[in-house]
DNA sequence: CTTCTTACA
DNA sequence: TGTAAGCA
């Protein structure tokens, strides 16, 4: 059929059509005499699926990948996209949870006041900017993907630095948090799986979410019970009230001062009422964030009072261990 | 009247 | 993606 009876068919326009052919979404036969397009009943399927994508809000770049992934039938590869849109969409939703929670706040100090509370307005619309702007940013910007491949053999290898004393900081922070059985877990930043793995084996439901598919897809392999999703600490893929405890090991470290607090809120919300939260990661105490300050090294690790402030300004109690220099971890229970 | 390509908003 | 121009 030639392109105006497909597009009628589809409920989309001519132009449409020929613009996913120029992207390589699709490549109609075309007649010899006159260049005029052919979709075939395949063509139209494919035209289907990319609208379904489409409309799912996936890129035209993903769509293409992901139609690929159909086509050899990849069902692993196929499901990391689409988790990958599912994390997408649900950043999206928060984000608009967000604003509507901002206006819900503005209708109401509006009632109780009469007029217009300007600079609470501006405040609160200043979060939820920030907020956009802080998730979109994102992005997997250390390329955990490709080092994905001998995550394990490295954090094994690496015994002396950033690793140090890893197995003995997992244990202890298993034996911190001492699931009961049955109880639900959320390890962000999981990577290969390596804590939650301990965790699961003293009884604990384990769920995962890390920003690399491809540490996931190790994780996988190795924890084939465990769940895994994509995503972040900026915008955890799960609704609220949904665990016992929230644990991250080697990733804090990673966010930004105004990122952790946006953390810290994630973890809160998606948290049962007392939930608890256990980070073990590179922080630095007082005395070696003065002496790393005079050497003016290019990457500090944050701050360990910072973290536990926040926490206790968020109603946490708290208790702390230092294991190494740099590593510490920090177990933090809500006080309600 | 339809489609095609190309350029532009 | 929509619109418009100039062709076949």
């Amino acid at each position: 059929m030639k392109i105006k009876e497909a597009a009628e068919k589809l409920n989309i326009s001519a132009r449409t059509i020929r613009f996913y052919e120029e992207k390589g979404l699709i490549k109609p036969d075309k007649q010899e005499n006159n260049q005029y397009r052919e979709f075939s009943e395949q063509n139209i399927w494919r035209l289907q699926t990319i609208i379904a994508l489409r409309e799912a809000g996936m890129a035209i770049g993903d769509i293409k990948q992901a139609l690929e992934k159909i086509e050899h039938a990849d069902k692993q590869e196929l499901q990391y996209y689409l988790e990958l849109q599912r994390s997408v969409l649900f950043s999206k939703w928060l984000e608009i949870k967000g604003i509507i929670e901002t206006t819900d706040g503005m209708i109401e100090s509006l009632k109780r006041e009469q007029k217009l509370p300007l600079d609470n307005i501006y405040e609160l619309a200043e979060g939820s900017k920030r907020l956009r702007e802080q998730r979109n940013c994102w992005q997997d910007k250390w390329g955990f993907d490709r080092l994905a491949i001998n995550h394990d053999e490295r954090v094994h290898n690496d015994g002396l630095r950033e690793y140090k004393d890893y197995e003995e900081a997992l244990q202890l922070t298993v034996k911190w948090l001492n699931p009961a059985l049955g109880e639900q877990g959320l390890d962000i930043g999981t990577g290969t799986g390596n804590l939650a793995g301990k965790l699961m084996e003293r009884g604990a439901e384990m769920a995962g979410v890390d920003q690399s598919k491809e540490m996931l897809k190790r994780c996988l392999f190795k924890y084939p019970n465990m769940e895994t999703k994509l995503g972040n600490f900026l915008a955890l893929p799960y609704l609220e009230s949904r665990f016992d405890f929230v644990v991250s090991s080697f990733a804090f470290h990673h966010l930004t001062d105004e990122q952790k607090v946006l953390a810290i809120h994630e973890m809160r919300r998606v948290l049962k009422p007392r939930g608890r939260i256990c980070i073990t990661d590179l922080m630095l105490s007082e005395k070696e964030l003065e002496t790393a300050e005079s050497e003016g090294g290019l990457e500090l690790p944050p701050s360990l009072m910072n973290l536990l402030q926040l926490l206790d300004e968020l109603d946490y109690l708290t208790k702390h261990q230092q294991i190494n220099g740099l590593l510490h971890i920090v177990y933090a229970v809500p006080i309600r």
